[in-house]
DNA sequence: CGAACGCTTGACATTTGTCAAACGGCGTGG
DNA sequence: CCACGCCGTTTGACAAATGTCAAGCGTTCG
Protein backbone atom coordinates (compact mmCIF):
# COMPACT_ATOMS: atom_id res chain seq x y z
CA UNK A 1 0.00 0.00 0.00
CA UNK A 2 1.82 3.33 -0.88
CA UNK A 3 1.77 5.66 1.68
CA UNK A 4 0.17 9.10 0.22
CA UNK A 5 1.52 11.24 2.70
CA UNK A 6 1.93 14.78 2.18
CA UNK A 7 4.81 16.38 4.13
CA UNK A 8 2.79 19.29 4.92
CA UNK A 9 4.05 20.58 8.54
CA UNK A 10 0.20 20.02 10.06
CA UNK A 11 -0.54 23.20 12.04
CA UNK A 12 -2.79 22.50 14.78
CA UNK A 13 -2.35 25.54 15.65
CA UNK A 14 -4.06 27.34 13.09
CA UNK A 15 -6.29 24.16 12.49
CA UNK A 16 -10.25 25.22 12.21
CA UNK A 17 -10.77 22.17 13.79
CA UNK A 18 -8.84 22.75 16.84
CA UNK A 19 -11.93 22.68 18.97
CA UNK A 20 -13.17 19.68 18.25
CA UNK A 21 -10.12 17.49 17.58
CA UNK A 22 -7.38 16.82 20.15
CA UNK A 23 -5.66 20.16 20.68
CA UNK A 24 -8.91 20.82 22.28
CA UNK A 25 -8.28 22.87 25.36
CA UNK A 26 -4.83 23.26 25.09
CA UNK A 27 -2.99 26.96 25.38
CA UNK A 28 -0.96 28.48 22.52
CA UNK A 29 2.01 27.52 23.93
CA UNK A 30 1.49 23.61 24.02
CA UNK A 31 -0.03 23.91 21.13
CA UNK A 32 3.34 24.98 19.71
CA UNK A 33 4.59 21.34 21.04
CA UNK A 34 1.86 19.92 19.36
CA UNK A 35 2.67 20.87 15.92
CA UNK A 36 5.92 19.26 16.05
CA UNK A 37 4.66 15.95 16.78
CA UNK A 38 2.05 15.58 13.60
CA UNK A 39 4.34 14.08 11.32
CA UNK A 40 2.33 14.59 8.08
CA UNK A 41 -0.96 14.72 6.51
CA UNK A 42 -2.37 12.01 4.46
CA UNK A 43 -4.77 11.81 1.88
CA UNK A 44 -7.30 8.65 1.59
CA UNK A 45 -9.67 8.26 -1.53
CA UNK A 46 -13.10 7.31 -1.41
CA UNK A 47 -13.49 2.98 -0.80
CA UNK A 48 -9.77 2.91 0.33
CA UNK A 49 -7.93 2.16 3.38
CA UNK A 50 -6.36 3.85 6.04
CA UNK A 51 -5.68 1.42 7.93
CA UNK A 52 -6.68 -2.69 7.42
CA UNK A 53 -7.01 -5.12 10.94
CA UNK A 54 -3.79 -6.94 12.00
CA UNK A 55 -1.51 -4.39 10.24
CA UNK A 56 0.82 -2.81 13.04
CA UNK A 57 -0.15 0.05 14.85
CA UNK A 58 2.09 3.44 14.34
CA UNK A 59 -0.13 6.33 14.69
CA UNK A 60 -3.67 7.22 15.47
CA UNK A 61 -5.31 9.16 13.04
CA UNK A 62 -7.50 12.99 13.12
CA UNK A 63 -9.72 13.64 10.11
CA UNK A 64 -9.46 16.92 8.76
CA UNK A 65 -11.86 16.49 6.27
CA UNK A 66 -13.47 13.54 4.71
CA UNK A 67 -15.89 10.52 6.49
CA UNK A 68 -14.69 6.99 7.24
CA UNK A 69 -16.27 4.08 8.36
CA UNK A 70 -14.56 1.35 10.50
CA UNK A 71 -15.20 -2.23 10.69
CA UNK A 72 -14.68 -6.00 11.44
CA UNK A 73 -14.31 -8.96 9.24
CA UNK A 74 -14.47 -12.40 10.62
CA UNK A 75 -13.09 -15.54 8.78
CA UNK A 76 -16.36 -16.54 8.90
CA UNK A 77 -17.60 -13.93 6.62
CA UNK A 78 -19.53 -11.89 9.30
CA UNK A 79 -18.63 -7.82 8.37
CA UNK A 80 -19.87 -5.44 11.42
CA UNK A 81 -19.45 -1.66 11.02
CA UNK A 82 -18.44 -0.57 13.94
CA UNK A 83 -18.08 3.36 13.41
CA UNK A 84 -18.69 5.47 11.09
CA UNK A 85 -16.09 9.16 11.68
CA UNK A 86 -16.34 12.44 10.67
CA UNK A 87 -13.87 16.00 10.61
CA UNK A 88 -12.55 16.39 14.22
CA UNK A 89 -12.96 12.29 15.06
CA UNK A 90 -9.79 11.18 16.11
CA UNK A 91 -9.35 7.02 14.36
CA UNK A 92 -7.25 4.07 15.60
CA UNK A 93 -7.38 3.99 19.29
CA UNK A 94 -8.44 0.33 19.03
CA UNK A 95 -5.23 -0.56 17.81
CA UNK A 96 -2.98 0.53 21.27
CA UNK A 97 -4.68 -2.99 23.01
CA UNK A 98 -2.44 -4.90 20.92
CA UNK A 99 -0.35 -3.34 18.37
CA UNK A 100 -2.29 -3.81 15.74
CA UNK A 101 -5.19 -2.78 14.57
CA UNK A 102 -8.14 -4.62 15.06
CA UNK A 103 -10.55 -3.01 12.74
CA UNK A 104 -10.39 -1.81 9.23
CA UNK A 105 -11.30 2.32 8.63
CA UNK A 106 -11.88 3.11 4.49
CA UNK A 107 -12.79 6.51 3.45
CA UNK A 108 -16.54 6.56 2.79
CA UNK A 109 -15.36 10.12 0.72
CA UNK A 110 -12.21 11.36 -0.48
CA UNK A 111 -10.51 12.34 2.63
CA UNK A 112 -7.47 13.83 4.47
CA UNK A 113 -6.45 12.56 7.68
CA UNK A 114 -3.25 14.17 10.07
CA UNK A 115 -1.23 11.04 11.06
CA UNK A 116 0.14 11.01 15.12
CA UNK A 117 2.50 9.06 15.54
CA UNK A 118 1.44 6.92 18.42
CA UNK A 119 4.59 6.93 20.39
CA UNK A 120 5.73 10.79 20.37
CA UNK A 121 2.33 10.80 21.26
CA UNK A 122 2.84 9.06 24.60
CA UNK A 123 5.74 10.57 24.77
CA UNK A 124 4.43 14.59 24.09
CA UNK A 125 1.68 13.69 26.36
CA UNK A 126 4.32 12.81 29.22
CA UNK A 127 5.17 16.36 29.16
CA UNK A 128 2.28 18.35 28.35
CA UNK A 129 -0.43 17.76 31.82
CA UNK A 130 -3.49 18.96 29.46
CA UNK A 131 -2.51 16.81 26.20
CA UNK A 132 -2.36 13.64 28.38
CA UNK A 133 -5.77 14.15 30.39
CA UNK A 134 -7.09 15.39 26.88
CA UNK A 135 -6.28 11.80 25.49
CA UNK A 136 -7.47 10.15 27.83
CA UNK A 137 -10.99 11.65 27.15
CA UNK A 138 -10.85 10.68 23.82
CA UNK A 139 -9.96 6.60 24.90
CA UNK A 140 -12.79 6.97 27.45
CA UNK A 141 -15.28 8.89 25.11
CA UNK A 142 -14.63 6.05 22.39
CA UNK A 143 -15.32 3.49 25.29
CA UNK A 144 -18.46 5.27 26.04
CA UNK A 145 -19.68 5.73 22.34
CA UNK A 146 -19.36 2.08 22.16
CA UNK A 147 -21.55 1.63 25.24
CA UNK A 148 -24.04 3.66 23.84
CA UNK A 149 -24.47 1.46 20.78
CA UNK A 150 -24.46 -1.62 22.87
CA UNK A 151 -27.81 0.26 24.58
CA UNK A 152 -28.78 0.77 21.00
CA UNK A 153 -28.16 -2.96 19.88
CA UNK A 154 -28.79 -4.58 22.82
CA UNK A 155 -32.58 -3.10 23.94
CA UNK A 156 -33.86 -1.16 20.87
CA UNK A 157 -36.16 -2.30 17.69
CA UNK A 158 -35.04 -1.42 14.19
CA UNK A 159 -36.96 1.84 14.04
CA UNK A 160 -35.80 2.91 17.76
CA UNK A 161 -31.87 2.62 16.24
CA UNK A 162 -32.35 3.94 12.98
CA UNK A 163 -34.23 7.39 14.35
CA UNK A 164 -31.19 7.00 17.10
CA UNK A 165 -28.47 6.94 14.70
CA UNK A 166 -30.68 9.85 12.37
CA UNK A 167 -30.05 12.21 15.93
CA UNK A 168 -26.70 11.17 16.42
CA UNK A 169 -25.62 12.12 13.10
CA UNK A 170 -27.44 15.01 13.39
CA UNK A 171 -25.73 16.47 16.73
CA UNK A 172 -22.73 15.81 14.96
CA UNK A 173 -22.99 17.61 11.88
CA UNK A 174 -24.39 20.64 14.20
CA UNK A 175 -21.55 20.39 16.14
CA UNK A 176 -19.17 20.78 13.17
CA UNK A 177 -21.27 23.94 11.84
CA UNK A 178 -23.09 22.07 8.85
CA UNK A 179 -26.79 21.84 8.64
CA UNK A 180 -28.40 19.45 11.43
CA UNK A 181 -31.71 19.42 9.33
CA UNK A 182 -30.52 18.24 5.99
CA UNK A 183 -27.54 16.31 5.11
CA UNK A 184 -26.34 14.04 2.39
CA UNK A 185 -25.55 10.39 4.19
CA UNK A 186 -21.98 9.11 3.07
CA UNK A 187 -22.94 5.14 3.86
CA UNK A 188 -25.37 2.79 1.90
CA UNK A 189 -28.33 0.98 3.69
CA UNK A 190 -26.38 -1.95 3.88
CA UNK A 191 -23.62 -0.11 5.87
CA UNK A 192 -26.14 1.55 8.07
CA UNK A 193 -27.73 -1.87 8.51
CA UNK A 194 -24.70 -3.53 9.52
CA UNK A 195 -23.96 -0.82 12.16
CA UNK A 196 -27.08 -0.88 13.19
CA UNK A 197 -27.60 -4.90 13.45
CA UNK A 198 -30.14 -5.08 10.75
CA UNK A 199 -30.47 -5.59 6.98
CA UNK A 200 -30.49 -3.07 4.57
CA UNK A 201 -34.13 -4.23 3.43
CA UNK A 202 -35.52 -3.50 7.30
CA UNK A 203 -33.14 0.01 6.76
CA UNK A 204 -35.00 1.19 3.91
CA UNK A 205 -38.64 -0.07 5.18
CA UNK A 206 -37.79 2.55 8.23
CA UNK A 207 -36.78 5.12 6.26
CA UNK A 208 -39.84 5.16 4.08
CA UNK A 209 -41.95 4.42 7.61
CA UNK A 210 -40.35 7.71 8.45
CA UNK A 211 -41.03 9.28 5.42
CA UNK A 212 -45.12 8.13 5.72
CA UNK A 213 -45.21 9.72 9.13
CA UNK A 214 -43.81 12.87 8.55
CA UNK A 215 -40.78 12.47 10.33
CA UNK A 216 -38.35 12.81 7.11
CA UNK A 217 -37.75 12.81 4.06
CA UNK A 218 -35.36 10.21 2.04
CA UNK A 219 -34.03 10.92 -1.36
CA UNK A 220 -31.60 8.40 -2.09
CA UNK A 221 -28.96 9.88 0.31
CA UNK A 222 -30.43 12.91 0.98
CA UNK A 223 -32.11 12.90 4.54
CA UNK A 224 -34.03 15.96 5.40
CA UNK A 225 -35.52 15.72 8.80
CA UNK A 226 -38.48 17.48 9.69
CA UNK A 227 -39.17 16.34 12.89
CA UNK A 228 -36.70 15.65 14.88
CA UNK A 229 -38.77 15.80 18.76
CA UNK A 230 -40.45 13.09 16.72
CA UNK A 231 -37.56 11.21 16.28
CA UNK A 232 -36.77 11.94 19.65
CA UNK A 233 -39.97 10.72 21.51
CA UNK A 234 -40.14 7.37 19.02
CA UNK A 235 -36.99 6.36 20.62
CA UNK A 236 -37.94 7.48 24.30
CA UNK A 237 -41.04 5.17 24.61
CA UNK A 238 -39.25 2.23 25.89
CA UNK A 239 -41.37 -1.53 25.11
CA UNK A 240 -42.41 -1.54 29.06
CA UNK B 1 -23.29 5.62 50.42
CA UNK B 2 -20.97 4.86 53.56
CA UNK B 3 -17.38 4.38 51.92
CA UNK B 4 -16.50 1.16 53.33
CA UNK B 5 -13.03 1.50 52.68
CA UNK B 6 -10.06 -0.73 54.55
CA UNK B 7 -7.40 1.76 55.56
CA UNK B 8 -4.77 -1.06 54.67
CA UNK B 9 -1.70 -0.19 52.18
CA UNK B 10 -2.43 -2.36 48.94
CA UNK B 11 0.28 -3.78 48.11
CA UNK B 12 0.69 -4.21 44.42
CA UNK B 13 4.16 -5.88 45.28
CA UNK B 14 2.86 -8.85 47.02
CA UNK B 15 -0.59 -9.01 45.34
CA UNK B 16 -0.85 -12.14 43.17
CA UNK B 17 -2.87 -10.17 40.40
CA UNK B 18 -0.63 -8.43 39.41
CA UNK B 19 0.22 -10.14 36.36
CA UNK B 20 -3.16 -9.31 35.36
CA UNK B 21 -4.48 -6.14 36.54
CA UNK B 22 -2.52 -2.98 36.19
CA UNK B 23 0.93 -3.33 37.14
CA UNK B 24 1.63 -5.72 34.21
CA UNK B 25 4.72 -5.82 33.45
CA UNK B 26 6.21 -3.43 35.93
CA UNK B 27 9.39 -4.00 37.61
CA UNK B 28 10.04 -3.93 40.72
CA UNK B 29 11.10 -0.63 40.99
CA UNK B 30 8.26 0.51 39.97
CA UNK B 31 5.63 -1.27 41.46
CA UNK B 32 6.94 -0.28 44.97
CA UNK B 33 6.16 3.55 43.79
CA UNK B 34 2.18 2.05 42.91
CA UNK B 35 1.95 1.12 46.07
CA UNK B 36 1.93 4.49 47.43
CA UNK B 37 -0.59 5.63 44.31
CA UNK B 38 -3.09 3.30 45.78
CA UNK B 39 -5.62 4.94 48.37
CA UNK B 40 -7.44 2.12 50.05
CA UNK B 41 -9.06 -1.17 49.41
CA UNK B 42 -13.13 -1.17 49.89
CA UNK B 43 -15.31 -4.19 50.45
CA UNK B 44 -18.66 -4.47 48.49
CA UNK B 45 -21.36 -6.56 49.89
CA UNK B 46 -23.54 -8.72 47.13
CA UNK B 47 -25.88 -6.21 45.54
CA UNK B 48 -24.48 -3.05 46.61
CA UNK B 49 -23.14 -0.43 44.59
CA UNK B 50 -19.51 0.31 44.08
CA UNK B 51 -20.39 3.70 41.72
CA UNK B 52 -23.75 4.79 40.22
CA UNK B 53 -23.79 6.32 37.12
CA UNK B 54 -24.03 10.25 37.30
CA UNK B 55 -21.71 10.14 40.61
CA UNK B 56 -18.44 12.31 40.13
CA UNK B 57 -15.44 10.16 38.88
CA UNK B 58 -12.54 9.88 41.21
CA UNK B 59 -11.15 6.92 40.88
CA UNK B 60 -11.01 3.63 38.58
CA UNK B 61 -11.28 0.49 40.34
CA UNK B 62 -9.07 -2.78 40.55
CA UNK B 63 -11.27 -5.79 41.75
CA UNK B 64 -9.22 -8.43 43.96
CA UNK B 65 -11.88 -10.85 44.60
CA UNK B 66 -15.41 -11.15 43.45
CA UNK B 67 -17.49 -10.34 40.40
CA UNK B 68 -19.52 -7.47 39.15
CA UNK B 69 -21.48 -6.21 36.65
CA UNK B 70 -21.76 -2.79 35.03
CA UNK B 71 -25.34 -1.86 33.76
CA UNK B 72 -26.96 1.28 32.29
CA UNK B 73 -30.67 2.45 33.31
CA UNK B 74 -32.33 5.06 30.91
CA UNK B 75 -34.96 7.60 32.30
CA UNK B 76 -37.30 5.92 29.85
CA UNK B 77 -36.98 2.43 31.50
CA UNK B 78 -34.08 0.76 29.60
CA UNK B 79 -31.65 -1.45 31.14
CA UNK B 80 -28.76 -2.47 29.53
CA UNK B 81 -25.87 -4.93 31.01
CA UNK B 82 -22.19 -3.72 29.56
CA UNK B 83 -20.16 -5.91 31.20
CA UNK B 84 -19.53 -8.20 33.56
CA UNK B 85 -15.84 -8.02 35.63
CA UNK B 86 -13.81 -10.57 37.06
CA UNK B 87 -10.94 -10.45 39.77
CA UNK B 88 -8.17 -8.76 38.15
CA UNK B 89 -9.81 -6.90 35.56
CA UNK B 90 -10.57 -2.68 35.79
CA UNK B 91 -13.23 -0.79 36.55
CA UNK B 92 -14.67 2.56 35.72
CA UNK B 93 -12.71 3.86 32.91
CA UNK B 94 -16.19 5.19 31.38
CA UNK B 95 -16.05 8.10 33.85
CA UNK B 96 -12.90 9.62 32.62
CA UNK B 97 -14.72 11.03 29.53
CA UNK B 98 -17.25 13.55 31.23
CA UNK B 99 -15.89 13.33 35.06
CA UNK B 100 -19.04 11.37 36.10
CA UNK B 101 -19.47 7.62 36.28
CA UNK B 102 -21.70 7.03 33.03
CA UNK B 103 -22.81 2.99 34.46
CA UNK B 104 -23.20 1.36 37.63
CA UNK B 105 -21.22 -1.33 39.12
CA UNK B 106 -23.64 -3.34 40.96
CA UNK B 107 -21.18 -6.69 43.22
CA UNK B 108 -22.70 -9.98 42.30
CA UNK B 109 -21.16 -11.47 45.27
CA UNK B 110 -19.09 -9.80 47.78
CA UNK B 111 -15.77 -8.51 46.33
CA UNK B 112 -13.08 -6.37 47.62
CA UNK B 113 -11.61 -3.85 45.27
CA UNK B 114 -8.56 -1.91 45.41
CA UNK B 115 -9.36 2.37 44.57
CA UNK B 116 -7.15 3.97 42.36
CA UNK B 117 -7.25 7.64 42.33
CA UNK B 118 -7.63 8.86 39.13
CA UNK B 119 -5.50 12.25 39.77
CA UNK B 120 -2.84 10.24 40.83
CA UNK B 121 -2.66 7.87 38.20
CA UNK B 122 -2.63 10.05 35.59
CA UNK B 123 0.90 11.92 37.99
CA UNK B 124 2.12 8.63 38.17
CA UNK B 125 2.11 7.56 34.29
CA UNK B 126 3.21 11.37 33.14
CA UNK B 127 6.40 10.03 35.98
CA UNK B 128 6.42 5.68 34.96
CA UNK B 129 6.49 5.43 30.87
CA UNK B 130 5.31 1.83 31.42
CA UNK B 131 3.20 2.34 33.58
CA UNK B 132 1.50 4.75 30.82
CA UNK B 133 2.14 2.24 28.64
CA UNK B 134 0.03 -0.41 30.77
CA UNK B 135 -2.55 2.45 31.36
CA UNK B 136 -3.19 3.36 27.44
CA UNK B 137 -3.48 -0.57 26.84
CA UNK B 138 -5.89 -1.34 29.80
CA UNK B 139 -8.50 1.82 28.17
CA UNK B 140 -7.90 0.16 24.39
CA UNK B 141 -8.34 -3.11 25.59
CA UNK B 142 -11.74 -2.22 26.73
CA UNK B 143 -12.61 -0.43 23.51
CA UNK B 144 -11.81 -3.65 21.32
CA UNK B 145 -13.56 -5.33 24.64
CA UNK B 146 -16.91 -3.85 23.28
CA UNK B 147 -16.37 -3.67 19.48
CA UNK B 148 -16.37 -7.51 20.00
CA UNK B 149 -19.80 -6.94 21.76
CA UNK B 150 -20.97 -4.92 19.27
CA UNK B 151 -19.79 -7.88 16.83
CA UNK B 152 -21.95 -10.15 18.73
CA UNK B 153 -24.78 -8.02 19.00
CA UNK B 154 -25.00 -7.01 15.56
CA UNK B 155 -24.67 -10.23 13.74
CA UNK B 156 -24.84 -13.06 16.01
CA UNK B 157 -27.58 -15.11 16.39
CA UNK B 158 -29.57 -15.87 20.11
CA UNK B 159 -27.85 -19.58 20.47
CA UNK B 160 -24.22 -17.96 18.82
CA UNK B 161 -24.86 -15.08 21.06
CA UNK B 162 -24.97 -17.50 24.25
CA UNK B 163 -22.04 -19.93 23.02
CA UNK B 164 -19.44 -17.03 22.47
CA UNK B 165 -20.58 -15.92 26.09
CA UNK B 166 -20.05 -19.20 27.68
CA UNK B 167 -16.05 -19.50 25.65
CA UNK B 168 -15.61 -15.80 26.75
CA UNK B 169 -16.57 -16.31 30.29
CA UNK B 170 -14.63 -19.90 30.47
CA UNK B 171 -11.34 -18.81 29.17
CA UNK B 172 -11.15 -15.94 31.79
CA UNK B 173 -12.23 -18.19 34.08
CA UNK B 174 -9.03 -20.46 32.80
CA UNK B 175 -6.76 -17.06 32.68
CA UNK B 176 -7.64 -16.65 36.30
CA UNK B 177 -6.62 -20.20 37.48
CA UNK B 178 -10.07 -21.32 37.68
CA UNK B 179 -11.31 -23.95 36.22
CA UNK B 180 -12.60 -23.68 32.86
CA UNK B 181 -14.77 -26.22 32.22
CA UNK B 182 -17.44 -26.02 34.88
CA UNK B 183 -18.27 -22.96 37.05
CA UNK B 184 -21.46 -21.14 38.69
CA UNK B 185 -22.79 -18.51 36.75
CA UNK B 186 -23.09 -15.42 39.34
CA UNK B 187 -25.49 -13.53 37.35
CA UNK B 188 -29.27 -13.78 36.34
CA UNK B 189 -30.75 -15.38 33.17
CA UNK B 190 -32.12 -12.07 33.43
CA UNK B 191 -28.86 -10.13 33.20
CA UNK B 192 -27.21 -12.44 30.41
CA UNK B 193 -30.29 -11.66 28.62
CA UNK B 194 -29.72 -7.96 29.01
CA UNK B 195 -25.73 -8.28 28.05
CA UNK B 196 -26.88 -10.45 25.35
CA UNK B 197 -29.91 -8.70 23.81
CA UNK B 198 -31.99 -11.57 24.49
CA UNK B 199 -35.23 -11.97 26.83
CA UNK B 200 -34.28 -14.31 29.66
CA UNK B 201 -36.73 -17.07 28.36
CA UNK B 202 -34.64 -16.93 25.13
CA UNK B 203 -31.16 -17.94 27.48
CA UNK B 204 -33.06 -20.45 28.89
CA UNK B 205 -34.49 -21.90 26.04
CA UNK B 206 -30.83 -21.88 24.20
CA UNK B 207 -29.62 -23.35 27.61
CA UNK B 208 -31.68 -26.03 27.63
CA UNK B 209 -31.21 -26.52 23.73
CA UNK B 210 -27.13 -26.72 24.54
CA UNK B 211 -28.07 -29.34 27.10
CA UNK B 212 -29.69 -31.65 24.98
CA UNK B 213 -27.51 -31.27 21.98
CA UNK B 214 -24.62 -32.50 24.65
CA UNK B 215 -22.38 -29.65 24.72
CA UNK B 216 -22.64 -28.30 28.08
CA UNK B 217 -24.92 -29.51 31.35
CA UNK B 218 -26.61 -26.87 33.36
CA UNK B 219 -28.26 -27.22 37.07
CA UNK B 220 -29.63 -23.23 37.67
CA UNK B 221 -25.95 -21.38 38.16
CA UNK B 222 -23.70 -24.39 38.03
CA UNK B 223 -22.24 -24.64 34.02
CA UNK B 224 -20.69 -27.38 33.03
CA UNK B 225 -18.74 -27.34 29.38
CA UNK B 226 -17.97 -30.99 27.73
CA UNK B 227 -17.60 -29.82 24.32
CA UNK B 228 -16.27 -26.16 24.12
CA UNK B 229 -15.07 -27.09 20.63
CA UNK B 230 -18.30 -28.22 19.46
CA UNK B 231 -19.34 -24.19 21.38
CA UNK B 232 -17.03 -22.54 18.68
CA UNK B 233 -18.19 -24.74 15.99
CA UNK B 234 -21.37 -22.94 16.87
CA UNK B 235 -20.00 -19.65 16.13
CA UNK B 236 -17.77 -20.02 13.46
CA UNK B 237 -20.64 -20.72 10.89
CA UNK B 238 -22.44 -17.27 9.82
CA UNK B 239 -25.13 -17.40 8.64
CA UNK B 240 -24.85 -17.13 4.54
C1' DC C 1 -42.36 -24.49 56.45
C1' DG C 2 -43.75 -21.21 53.36
C1' DA C 3 -43.02 -17.42 50.38
C1' DA C 4 -40.35 -15.31 47.01
C1' DC C 5 -37.51 -15.64 43.39
C1' DG C 6 -35.42 -17.50 39.51
C1' DC C 7 -35.83 -20.87 36.08
C1' DT C 8 -38.11 -23.81 32.58
C1' DT C 9 -41.49 -24.82 29.19
C1' DG C 10 -45.55 -24.24 26.15
C1' DA C 11 -48.60 -21.70 22.98
C1' DC C 12 -48.99 -17.89 20.40
C1' DA C 13 -47.76 -12.96 18.61
C1' DT C 14 -44.61 -9.84 16.66
C1' DT C 15 -40.57 -8.44 14.59
C1' DT C 16 -37.18 -9.01 11.48
C1' DG C 17 -35.04 -11.65 7.86
C1' DT C 18 -35.21 -13.87 3.23
C1' DC C 19 -36.04 -14.07 -1.43
C1' DA C 20 -37.56 -12.01 -5.47
C1' DA C 21 -38.86 -8.46 -8.62
C1' DA C 22 -38.70 -3.98 -10.25
C1' DC C 23 -37.26 0.85 -10.16
C1' DG C 24 -34.03 4.74 -10.62
C1' DG C 25 -29.87 7.26 -10.74
C1' DC C 26 -25.28 7.40 -12.29
C1' DG C 27 -21.44 6.57 -14.93
C1' DT C 28 -19.33 4.56 -19.04
C1' DG C 29 -18.69 3.66 -23.56
C1' DG C 30 -20.41 3.87 -28.10
C1' DC D 1 -25.16 13.08 -26.30
C1' DC D 2 -27.61 9.08 -25.67
C1' DA D 3 -28.21 4.31 -24.41
C1' DC D 4 -27.09 0.72 -21.68
C1' DG D 5 -25.85 -1.60 -17.66
C1' DC D 6 -24.71 -1.64 -12.93
C1' DC D 7 -25.47 -0.74 -8.37
C1' DG D 8 -28.09 0.72 -4.71
C1' DT D 9 -32.70 1.13 -3.30
C1' DT D 10 -37.60 0.10 -2.68
C1' DT D 11 -41.42 -2.93 -2.07
C1' DG D 12 -44.05 -7.27 -1.61
C1' DA D 13 -44.95 -11.98 0.01
C1' DC D 14 -43.58 -15.25 2.93
C1' DA D 15 -40.44 -17.61 6.47
C1' DA D 16 -37.83 -17.77 10.56
C1' DA D 17 -36.29 -16.06 14.87
C1' DT D 18 -37.31 -14.06 18.98
C1' DG D 19 -40.54 -11.93 22.16
C1' DT D 20 -44.77 -12.19 25.05
C1' DC D 21 -47.72 -14.16 28.21
C1' DA D 22 -48.83 -17.66 31.24
C1' DA D 23 -48.35 -21.65 34.09
C1' DG D 24 -45.76 -24.54 36.95
C1' DC D 25 -41.57 -26.17 39.23
C1' DG D 26 -37.42 -26.14 42.10
C1' DT D 27 -34.24 -23.64 45.37
C1' DT D 28 -33.18 -20.86 48.69
C1' DC D 29 -33.65 -18.17 52.50
C1' DG D 30 -36.08 -16.09 56.06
Amino acid sequence: MPLATVNLRSVCTQCNLKELCLPLGLDNHDLEKLDGLIAARRKIKRQQHLYRAGEPFEAIYAIRTGFFKTDILTEDGRDQVTGFQMAGEILGMDGISTDRHVCNAVALEDSDVCMIPYDKLEELSRRIEPLQRQFHKFLSREIVREQGIMMLLGSMRAEERLAAFLLNLSQRMRARGYSALEFNLRMTREEIGSYLGLKLETVSRAFSKFQDEGLITVHQKHIQILDSEGLRRLIGRAPI
